[in-house]
DNA sequence: CATCGATATTCCCATTCGGACATATCGAGG
DNA sequence: CCTCGATATGTCCGAATGGGAATATCGATG
């Protein structure tokens, strides 16, 4: 049985292609912001609900695909954990803006689409 | 080898979901755009590179999801083919202008966050 | 130098996804 | 009543996805 994962309504998935190889997208972002608050990579992808490795091939590829990792990570010793680069900070604050700005500009429309249906389900 | 997809950059995909069961994104409203244009499930399918099979379950999911059918498809005789109902249209209608709205408002981030990957690119 | 906590990495396996293919169905028209 | 073109569905199979567990690694600290 698969997770029940509480849906998001309205703008649920704003993803920026910037190239081939690297995209940011809402699941990233989230996980971004939780590796900053927690400064591990685990105890974000436990928040996440997803598993370390999901999360470690998500790092990966956010590393990977940007030109400069975005998320630093040691192991060992006192400053194990994880955390973003400042190129890291700066993708996810324009993001999170670009979200903000997105929900901004179609907030009457998706009022107007949530009301069409609606309507639509009401009259059988 | 899996299909070489052109790759859409910027803003390359914008999800609105309106309930648990009915989400309209890209691939749909594309998919809905060449249906309205061929007047056949098949043929939009064919265009988009995709299986008959594989349209014919997001045209499915459109219809279910949503309170009233967005396509509606007639088999047999001359009228046989597949075309939008009004709702389908109104929902084609909203969502390319929130694609639109969004890339009017996210421009510049855009262009920032591009410049930014581009910077970090080069530099090795 | 043993411990600890977190990252890094690799196998193995169940589930899902999707494509190819095969039919079945329908209805106008010859 | 047979053909034609398009929708409607099911089956089978390989690919991709993703989780879980098992290891390995690292470095500060006691």
């Amino acid at each position: 049985m698969a997770k029940a994962r509480p849906v998001k309504l309205g703008l649920s998935h704003l993803r920026i292609t910037l190239s081939e190889n690297f995209y940011i997208g809402p699941g990233r972002a989230d996980l971004m912001e939780l590796i900053a608050e927690t400064g591990s990579i685990s105890e974000a992808a436990k928040r996440m609900g997803m598993s370390y490795k999901r999360a470690w091939v998500l790092v990966q590829a956010l590393n990977e695909g940007f030109g400069a990792p975005l998320v630093e990570a040691s192991r060992g010793g006192t400053a194990q954990g994880a955390s973003l680069t400042s190129a890291g900070r700066e993708v996810l604050e324009r993001y999170r803006g670009m979200q903000e700005a997105t929900r901004r500009a179609i907030g009457r429309d998706v009022e107007a689409l949530s009301a069409l249906h609606a309507d639509m389900s009401t009259r059988k």
